[in-house]
DNA sequence: TGTACATCAGTGAACGCGCGTTCACTGATGTAC
DNA sequence: TGTACATCAGTGAACGCGCGTTCACTGATGTAC
């Protein structure tokens, strides 16, 4: 471990038509480093090609700056984030089940992936980058989480929505007609969950030394109070989306 | 607007006992900078002489480094949200309003100086420079939402924990004797709470061309989750403890 | 089968920039005699 | 009242560094004749 940090990778030259190998490694590096660098938004052209093993002026033929590389890194974590979101809720049985296993997915990629759910959420990469930010704050996720919370109240036996339906004596004219929740407040209710996960999942991050409670648990009891479900339901659901450990 | 901003600011050197003077101007100008900048982490030392217009060597006579600047100025901030926390609880009758009231205070510090609230708890700074990490994730201001929601739940006129009652059908065993809550429960309860505020702060701030509902209500419905209390209730609390508007 | 040439996949050196940090210095202002 | 000196509050130039970007180049490999 002397000098052996030192020495920069050698790289074999490719091959006539195996131009894209390159571009490939070039992503592969650029989202290593993301996910290692203890502040990823600090990435630099330089590492990246350093990483690879390779002049910093070679990634000039894939891509037209860092920013172009680092984008195209942000598009397929998002998407890979999506689509894990998606196969945790296929196999669920019950719009309740969609969303847990939707939202348990959603917080143990971000704290599986901490430099890219920050590079990704934290907001601290030039917006235009972002796949979050460039088409609304992740239409499809929040859209998705949205749907599933509207989907899993909907489904609730007795539904008794306590916190609206008592105690209002003055107030009833702020609200024009909330006997039956609007897409509005559905998109309000998922907005407000979307953002207690990602809190959630921002300050576990941020302060791994801290003694947290077992993650699920946070996850159950966040679903629990979101829904108005007994935490020990949601929990049952999000042990078998788990699977066996 | 022309070439008016490339002229540097001349600046009167400071009589002989005065030597303090630039002090206060350097934390001033490095607080001003955190709150302007689009990324406050890149902050530079060359950035703080530049806006106080003094030469960069000035900085050592009052500072060590960059770094020692700057967590002064971050302790300052963490003192004044405790401080603006603790102030308006002050007036608050009963405990559901002093929860109501810190939680508002919070958020709306957190909104209102993104910058500095980025630099604290984004968790985009050197750890060893930000007073929430040093002695644990903010322990006072932690623990002052523990105990304020604590207190709510204990005020609560029927205290019906539907959450955690009803539905156990073979877990009961897992929690040993949840009928009263144990500090372990108010202390998880807390810091969900306080993960929520801070997802609802964090995202508020990094999607501001989103098209966000009014935060009163989100931090009322957030609270109302958390306390099983009716939304209509907070917001009156809310809505007083924010003064008429 | 040989050879000139084009293309491909990168390289290497250089540029100008802003950065943190150092070091000897400057010039005004108090103080001792 | 004068003057030498110490101190204070900062300055200005220089350093080495890593950065993004440019530009002419290189050397292996395929293709046309």
């Amino acid at each position: 471990m002397s000098s052996e940090e030192a020495v920069p990778r050698r790289r074999r030259r490719n091959p006539r038509g195996q131009g894209q190998v390159l571009k490939a490694e070039l992503v592969e590096a650029a989202d290593r480093l993301l996910a290692t660098l203890e502040r990823p938004e600090t990435l630099t052209l330089r590492q990246v090609a350093r990483e690879v093993g390779v002049a910093p002026a070679s990634i000039y033929g894939h891509f037209p700056d860092l920013g172009a590389l680092v984008q195209h890194v942000l598009r397929l974590r998002y998407d890979e984030l999506a689509a894990v979101m998606r196969t945790a809720a296929d196999g669920a049985e019950g719009p309740l089940a969609d969303l847990v296993a939707r939202c348990a997915a959603y917080v143990h990629w971000g704290v599986g992936h901490p430099g890219q759910y920050r590079t990704l959420f934290g907001g601290g990469m030039p917006a235009e980058l972002v796949p979050t930010n460039a088409h609304g704050a992740g239409e499809e996720l929040l859209g998705s989480v949205v749907a599933s919370l509207a989907g899993a109240r909907q489904d609730q036996p007795e539904h008794q929505d306590r916190n609206e339906h008592q105690d209002r004596q003055e107030h009833q004219d702020r609200h024009e007609h909330e006997d039956r929740r609007g897409p509005e407040q559905e998109w309000q209710a998922g907005l407000l969950l979307w953002t207690a996960l990602h809190g959630l999942v921002a300050l576990y991050n941020a302060h791994g030394s801290m003694p947290w409670p077992d993650l699920t648990d946070l996850i159950a009891q966040t679903l629990a109070l979101h829904t108005g479900r007994p935490v020990d339901e949601i929990v049952e659901l999000a042990r078998t989306a788990d699977g066996p450990t």
